[in-house]
DNA sequence: AACGTTATTGTCAGTTTGACGATAACTCTG
DNA sequence: CAGAGTTATCGTCAAACTGACAATAACGTT
């Protein structure tokens, strides 16, 4: 038997670091937020080869003594800027992505993250570029699917998240993430809207998903025209039964 | 900036492997099937320390020119002795464990896979014990779980595969993988009663379930009393709306 | 004060669910 | 070979849920 077929806890015990080849382990982030009714996407735009100039979700490495979600919170905080102990943020691990030529220069392993950014659905924070990127910002969402114009492997690990938002978003509350601590139900239906590229029908949104939320008893104030609507807030919960997406 | 926050994609142009700790990258391998009516998974009784005459699940090491998936499969061929050409089996990845002390040796990564063995649900193929491991055998998940007595991390991994198969019962026909290409019914119904812990009624299981599947025609012959009954087989497909689980 | 806009509640027909009974098709036993 | 025991499938029925609206109420603006 060749050491390559050992199970890998005997093969720890006679392992020699210098014997096999190295592996980079990092994060990739695909950080989504919702502004002018639109999914958005934070990307950096790589100042170095490969695929110089081109687009691509931000990361970084993995610190050694670092598990990769602490990891995927810090590269958060350095490679985009923002503030993570005032902004809330929502991460959890996506997938892991190994394809042994997924990068031409070396191994490397990546474990991408999803990350959900609350916002007012007007404005997003401003990005900072990290320091391999020519500039970051945010785009929107679906268009650059379509475009299928990022580096690496990086538009299926998009298009994972996105996957992944859409589906955990009929039977969860996790929109909610996308949204300030209190919100209406419009902005949540927006946030709906906006992911599934749909356009749900008011009156049954409000019905189906307020049992699922907790009534801060406050209204909206000022709004241009209309009636006040009501201030939710919203913990991570099951909605039973789930929302279909049309 | 150290080098450890700068991200990964500048890091690596001026990246050196023996300046750095080596990673092992593994995959470990939450194996289900389904016997007696309860769901079952593949362990190993480790031979070696650390974690010696512990259970744990089986896996192995990465080779250089494979992906994680690959590497699944092939360890799932050669650690369990099971025949993939042969036996249809599901693999899907499950989520990826980077703790730094998860293994006390060394840095081991671990991308842990789901892999659902399709079984008549009477009888289970006997599994060889890998290279490392004393003996080889299935046991029943949820007692397994309950005694909290599984080798490294193992246990979190078995629990978040069971929640994995768990949860897509709900809304898609993967427990048909767990079941011969032609299954009744009531097979399946029994595989939804193993995972899920409950017992579904058998009218309204069939009204739901009926739609997904496809008619072969066929039926079953000379089963120990009771009706013939009807044969399909599934295709993996989405169940709209979802079966919930009670 | 009238108007346009928006949030929320109400209505109603059609669908799905959960509980359970009825029927039909087998094997086994005496 | 005539029950008896089992099992698969279909039927029924009230309750819950859905999708498509209409109706009402509560604002800001003109």
């Amino acid at each position: 038997m060749t050491p390559e077929t050992n199970s890998a806890k005997k093969f720890l015990d006679s392992y020699d670091p210098r014997d096999y080849p190295a592996i980079a382990l990092t994060v990739d982030l695909v950080v989504f937020a919702v502004a002018g009714g639109m999914l958005k996407v934070a990307l950096v735009r790589r100042a170095e080869h490969p695929f110089k100039d081109g687009l691509a979700l931000p990361g970084g490495f993995v610190g050694a003594e670092e598990s990769a979600s602490q990891a995927a919170g810090r590269e958060l905080a350095e490679e985009t800027g923002l503030d993570l102990g005032r902004l809330p943020v929502h991460i959890e691990q996506l997938a892991t992505y190994t394809s042994p030529d997924r990068d031409p220069r070396m191994r490397v392993v990546s474990v991408a993250h999803l990350a959900l950014l609350a916002s007012n659905g007007i404005s997003l924070p401003r990005i900072a570029a990290g320091s391999d990127a020519a500039s970051a910002g945010w785009y929107a969402v679906h268009e650059i699917l379509r475009s299928k114009e990022l580096a690496f492997d990086h538009g299926a690990i998009l298009g994972d998240g996105l996957a992944r938002l859409a589906g955990k978003m009929e039977y969860t509350t996790v929109a909610a993430r996308l949204l300030p601590e209190e919100f209406t139900l419009t902005q949540l239906r927006t946030v709906y809207d906006a992911v599934w590229e749909t356009t749900l029908a008011a009156g049954n949104f409000t019905r189906k998903m307020m049992p699922q939320l907790t009534d801060t008893g406050r209204k909206t104030r000022g709004a241009a025209g209309g009636a006040p609507a009501a201030l939710f807030t919203a913990t991570d919960r099951h909605i039973h039964p789930p929302l279909a997406k049309p």
